[in-house]
DNA sequence: CTTGACTCTAACGCAGCGTGAGGCTGCAGG
DNA sequence: CCTGCAGCCTCACGCTGCGTTAGAGTCAAG
């Protein structure tokens, strides 16, 4: 019945001595005896405790979860096993969704010519508010309508929608009636510029028209449409003649 | 020009009070100002930076990394972007062979009796050393075995090992010669059965042997296989004729 | 003037050890 | 016997990103 010092249980198990006294200390681990000079000394049966240690934490339990499952008995840790399995599954899902947004912005900046700072900073807010009021689903059909589109159509969207904002900024600045014959080529304009984005979806028009409620300051900031221009402008697209 | 107290910035953020005053600590974002009483004052820059601080570290910056990809310029941060992506790729790919694991264990926890204490922790165990001595496509290549064989083949195996070693030790402890008539049934049978698991693929088999060098305590312990019976087998086995 | 809602600073707590500091122990060599 | 050196011991702070009291001042309203 041979002991083992710390030293020897760390070159064994490739554990630090640190490791150790923290397991003792903690209570997960205590040393079989201790010698006359107070050194800790491990058995067998310490070694195999060590081993199943060692185990549970490479499966991401935490020690008191080890403890707890080493201390009690079979059926707690099967149970311990599937919250384990659960949870595990929980934070990749999170992970895989944080690295999808990750890698649009990869290719954002591999595609683009987007290096300054402030626009960098901009397309990361943008996919921030997003994900923060769309659903999963509904930024996955925002993808694919994307793909459809294609990046020329894409191109053209962006270059002409400041456009239509800043005419439809003037028409409102001048107090032209929303109703009028003039304002009414903006309101088609910008009505399809929407649809062309939402695709017709409804859901996705609601988030988007919440988006811009909660996150008037920043999207005003980004798009240059603040409320008071969203107002004006969904006049003028109520007022026009049916379907166009 | 408005100011706005930490509350005030709480509810428009969301961000705790505690956390302001973290960040300000830490100098992540100094407030605007200070009113007379020492009330900390934000003002629109701040709630700028407030939102990129936000948006960076929703893409899992730590609170040093933000600062520094603030701080300096695009480049740094499209930087600092590519390096996130790498880390979480990888931390990603960890969590999935963690997965795989657990996964693996509940499928056995749910197709098994297996609910003894023991033997859940040998399963663990095993599970775990083998990830230390086989790569991931060893590994990926004795499960597709496994499923070659099927569960009844499997369940044959098991229950043939601790016969065959059971005959070897006994023949090994009455001093019989490895290479004699008696022994080489027995020496035959365990070739065989390691071959099941190999599968003939010499990395596998080599991997087995260091394993069962290096970690001799837990594998006898498992099997019943110490280092004196393995050279004992290995000696019957070289004098085997030829192929079997 | 009192209340209640808000603010301030200061400081511990968390998980799981890493990393010293300062001081014994135990064995080998001179 | 003394000296070294490796190994052991016990504190105890440090790290991340805040949560959570605790004690005390401030502001606007009743």
């Amino acid at each position: 019945m041979k002991l083992l010092t710390v030293g020897e249980v760390s070159r064994r198990t490739g554990l630090t001595v640190r490791t150790l006294h923290h397991y003792d200390a903690c209570g997960l681990l205590r040393p079989a005896a201790r010698s006359g000079a107070g050194y800790r000394l491990y058995g067998e049966a310490e070694l195999r405790r060590l081993q199943h240690i060692v185990s549970l934490k490479a499966l991401g339990f935490t020690l008191d979860a080890v403890r707890a499952g080493l201390d009690a008995g079979a059926p707690t840790l099967a149970e311990a096993l599937l919250q384990q399995v659960a949870r595990l599954r929980e934070t990749i899902a999170c992970q895989h969704a944080l690295l999808a947004r990750l890698e649009q912005l990869e290719q954002q900046l591999a595609a683009g010519e987007v290096i300054d700072g402030d626009t960098l900073l901009s397309t990361i807010e943008a996919s921030t508010i997003m994900e923060k009021y769309f659903t999963t689903e509904q930024l996955e059909t925002i993808k694919q309508r994307g793909e459809m589109l294609g990046t020329e159509r894409i191109h053209e969207v962006e270059l002409a929608w400041p456009q239509v904002i800043a005419g439809m900024t003037a028409a409102m600045q001048l107090n032209k009636d929303p109703a009028s014959e003039e304002v009414r080529l903006l309101a088609q304009k910008w009505h399809s510029l929407v649809r062309e984005f939402t695709g017709g979806d409804a859901g996705i028009q609601h988030s988007l028209n919440t988006m811009f409620k909660q996150e008037a300051g920043t999207t005003q900031q980004q798009t240059g449409i603040d409320p008071a221009l969203m107002a004006y402008a969904c006049r003028a697209i109520a007022a026009l003649p049916a379907q166009a």
